[in-house]
DNA sequence: CATTAATACAACCGTATGGTTGTATTAATG
DNA sequence: CATTAATACAACCATACGGTTGTATTAATG
């Protein structure tokens, strides 16, 4: 088996709610099962495990039996994934920037010379 | 007017499509209209046009009126918001870290001493 | 100033999303 | 090993999304 190649309409997708997000956030430094997690917010048991297998279906979390319940882990590295594409974005940007200031500096050197 | 709140369902939620990320991508560093980026991609136009919107209301385009064109430039500033909240994540994961590295070094000074 | 290139908008269609309630499965534990 | 706490799954509903085609508006330019 391969692994999967990053999915970016999945993670950001999955992001792009505020639930999910909270979610994510708490089940970093928390270990709670679902039913816990579901007390936190106001919609039924069912909602919050469907956007908890959303999370999951795009790597944001994993679960884990731990006695009776199945804890929820967020995975770090599938965040670490997408903030990386962010970061590519940005790093076009400087590449727009050093062209345009390389191009200022060409035509103040040919009008000085 | 106060400055719009950053709205993250809004801003995943446009990344959360591959063309809508291209066109992200292609605005960071060329000027072009909706017509020419539109041609870029296998849909009609009025398709891209709505893909645009999306990322426009989102705070990640802007457009701007160039001789008879309308240019679509990214903003990416937004991006950096986006990827600041993502850093926060991060934060949290580290925050844990210390704290359990924490517990693991007095656990030892404990049993040492 | 009439033409037309460029963009905007409206209506429609199939499918996905976010929510609900109800039922089924699972596996720790008394 | 029967109970039941915990989770999973199915069916349903309203609304949003991604796409289409067609029509309307706008404003630069010959």
């Amino acid at each position: 088996m391969q692994i999967a190649p990053p999915d970016f309409d999945r993670m950001f997708g999955a992001l792009a709610d505020h639930t999910r997000r909270d979610i994510v956030r708490r089940a970093i430094d928390s270990e709670e099962g679902v039913a816990e997690l579901a007390s936190h917010y106001p919609m039924s048991f069912a909602a919050v495990q469907k956007h908890i297998a959303i999370l999951e279906r795009a790597g944001l979390v994993t679960k884990h039996r731990i006695g009776r319940r199945k804890v929820v882990r967020t995975n770090v590295e599938t965040l670490r994934v997408a903030r990386r594409l962010l970061d590519q974005y940005e790093v076009l940007w400087r590449g727009r920037i050093d062209r345009m200031t390389q191009l200022v500096t060409e035509n103040a050197r040919e009008r000085d010379q």
